[in-house]
This record gives structure tokens, C-alpha cells and sequence, in this order.
DNA sequence: GTATCTGCAAAACATTTGCAATTCT
DNA sequence: AGAATTGCAAATGTTTTGCAGATAC
């Protein structure tokens, strides 16, 4: 199962042009294994008891790299927190102001009046408010 | 034309129910009269001049307890920048990439699928590109 | 053997906090 | 005087940077 994630991030490195190296392996297949948008201090908690010589600057260092690359978006929805996306499609967010968790949701913007002609290049949509599971 | 402001931002301010003190008087008046949703670092440096004795410190303390009070919305679009916007009704944002300006964009949400059932309690809109001055 | 990658420590920022000084009524 | 407001300095937390050591091809 793991290994398979391996396989799949040595070749999405590849395709992107990165060198695939142990830490960017193990840092996209921690990113592709996971939907809970992590930050850069998830990943490392999460990856630091199998990669005790693991250092936060590279994790800064190689989701930057990532998010240079087109492979990962960056989502800034609340303050003093970067949460990183690899699902670059168009959607949107939904973030739990109870739980903090953050949830992937479809929406579209339907107009907008753009008068003074700015050229649009991405959109951003999120949510904010209780969740499905802290609601209950 | 700054006497009125002043006197404007000190009936908001008690309306909010915050005491009009200078300081805060005048970060209001700032805020109202300016569309460029600035930062703590702005609203200080834009008012520095004119009061020697203003520390950031206010400024935040101004402005958290505004947001607090649903005068101000803060906006976070950018990593480590968090802007104020005096306009708290529902609109959408527009980040010029080159220039870094924030303007004000009418957009709406046209379909949520929301099949979890979050509870929406705020949408949040906004876009990224070059805008009308940068583009020519 | 040379490039790249990694990790430590320090630096750079933005924001918060504790507390003392000031201001206001 | 008493309460609220302000400002300084230190603390906090996150991200960046410089550089040296490790690793890979």
C-alpha cells in the first residue's frame, strides 16, 4: 500500500521535474495519502517518528518547491496557518470553525462584475462554519 | 472633510459600543477613508506621522476589537498579511499578483453541493491575477 | 568529485502578552 | 482616585536564510 504511494510520488516528482528524493517521496506520499490539508507542521509530526533525522526546513523547502511546480496549492484561510492542497482542480473549501478541519466542497461562482477589467487568472472560494460531525 | 470623518468614525464607534478614543478615532476614520484594506503595518505607518506617540500595539488592539465588534472583516489572501476591510458585506476580492493591490470585485456563489451538510455560515470569494493598472 | 539535498542554528517577521505609565472622567 | 487606554519591551510562533555536512549520481 505504501510502497504503491511511493511508486505513484517518485513518478508525479518525475513529471514535474524534480529529483525524487527520500524526503520529497515520503513528503508527496504523505500529501497524496491524506485529505486533511496539512501544514507544514502536520507533515512533519506526521512524518518525524519514520524519519527521525527529518527537519522542518525541508519540509518548507520542498513544499515550496511543490507549490513552485504547480503540484501544490496553497490555501490561506486563516490566520498564521498555510494549509497545503494536492488537489490543484478548481474547488472549493469548507473550514470548521469548531473542529478546525478543513473539507473539500464543489462550488462555482456565478457572475461577477469585473468593470474595471482585472485579469482573473484563479478563483478562491471558502466556507466557514460548522461541520457535519460537530453540528450533530 | 477630516473633522467629518472623525466625528463619523466616533458615532460608529459608539454605536459599536467601544469608546471613541483618539486613537481609535482616528484608525477608524483611516479605515473608512481609504479603499485599500490595509494592514496593521499600513494603518500604523499611514498614521504615525501625524501621532508621534502611536505604538503597533494599539493598532492591534484597535483592530482586533473592531473585529470583534463586526465592524471590520479581516481578509487573509496572502500568507503572512492579514488586511482589514471596513465593508462587511458580502463581496468578493480581487489580488493583483504584481502590484499586490486588493480591490473590491462583486461575485457571487451560483451551486454548492454540499451533500455532507456542512452548516455555511460564511462564504468567501476571492480571486488572483493581474489587475487593470498592472495588465497595461 | 561535483552537484544537490539536508539539517542545524540564527535571523527575520508578525503578533501577543505583561506590566508600567498615561490619560480620561 | 479609579478605570480604561496606551506604549514599551520581551516573549511567542512561524518561516527564511546561511552555511556546513551528508548524500547521490
Amino acid at each position: 500500500m505504501i510502497s504503491i504511494r511511493i511508486k505513484q510520488s517518485e513518478h508525479k516528482l518525475r513529471e514535474i521535474g524534480v529529483s525524487p528524493s527520500h524526503s520529497r517521496m515520503k513528503i508527496v506520499s504523505y500529501l497524496i495519502g491524506n485529505k486533511n490539508h496539512p501544514t507544514v507542521d502536520e507533515i512533519y509530526s506526521a512524518l518525524k517518528p519514520s524519519m527521525p533525522t527529518l527537519s522542518k526546513t525541508t519540509v518548507y523547502s520542498t513544499v515550496k518547491l511543490l507549490v513552485d511546480k504547480g503540484f501544490l496549492l496553497p490555501l490561506f484561510i486563516d490566520e498564521n496557518e498555510v494549509r497545503y492542497d494536492p488537489d490543484v482542480s478548481v474547488h472549493a473549501h469548507f473550514k470548521c470553525r469548531k473542529c478546525g478541519d478543513l473539507h473539500d466542497v464543489q462550488a462555482s461562482v456565478q457572475k461577477i462584475y469585473n468593470k474595471e477589467g482585472h485579469l482573473i487568472e484563479n478563483t478562491h472560494i471558502y466556507f466557514t462554519g460548522i461541520c457535519f460531525h460537530c453540528k450533530k
